[in-house]
DNA sequence: CCTTTTTTGATATTGATTATCGTTATCATT
DNA sequence: AATGATAACGATAATCAATATCAAAAAAGG
């Protein structure tokens, strides 16, 4: 099994070196400089395609636009609902409400997501 | 006081006598033979007004259409990720993890919002 | 090299949501 | 009942992130 091109690299690296949760518009942004044939649509295909095959997750949408992690060890976010910030939050370990949900709802829970919105230090400061 | 046009109340009761957490859409098109000349711009501008004013929730986007909840009591939800169905869970009122949200970012969380994914009871026997 | 499979750039299109704007309904006050 | 101020409306155009399309370029695998 061999490397895939240089630009989805390029992309997933961008999303690495990051902690801001990027949009697909910033990750081109980013790298139009350094690959400057490199199309939005790219970006957009393979973001999609790590999301599908679960090396990025999608963390939510902001100001309408997708949001994305490159970090998949489970976590919650923060949301600045004044800057748009979104902000890795780890809480202690599983508190069990996945069992919890599934009892409630007799399905089977893939996927917790934990999402609080508010305002950030900075924000907050501002006011 | 001022009253509420009927076409807003019509939207608000739609929303509150079904627990599916319709889209806009799904809203329109079950009000439309009562009110046959209800315009769907009127259902977002009515929704998007009861999200501002606190009254209606916007639980999640699923399939790229906004989901409302009329039940403002804090509840998690779990979607389904093969039929989109979202489901209300409520869990044991276990509110440490607001404080170790702000404790983490240093910011004020308002809102809370927790998200199961994974296959509903229905699905889940159909594999 | 050569062939097959992937990936890409450019661009058109989609589709949910929002904005616009001229008109209509509402309601307290004449 | 008529008025006027304002809120709400219908119709539709505009917006804009995201997706589809397809021919061309790059990678994989001999």
């Amino acid at each position: 099994m061999q490397k895939y091109s240089r630009k989805r690299e390029a992309i997933m690296d961008a999303l690495r070196e990051v902690k801001v949760h990027p949009t697909a518009e910033w990750v081109y942004a980013r790298l139009k400089p350094d690959y400057p044939d490199l199309s939005l649509a790219t970006v957009y295909r393979n973001l999609k395609a790590f999301v599908d095959s679960g090396e990025v997750n999608m963390v939510g949408v902001v100001e309408d636009k997708a949001r994305y992690d490159a970090d998949t060890y489970p976590h919650a976010h923060f949301i600045c609902e004044h800057c748009g910030a979104v902000v890795d939050v780890y809480l202690p370990q599983d508190n069990g409400i996945n069992a919890m949900a599934e009892d409630a709802v007799g399905g089977k829970v893939q996927r917790q997501e934990i999402l609080f919105r508010g305002l950030c230090e900075n924000c907050l400061e501002r006011e």
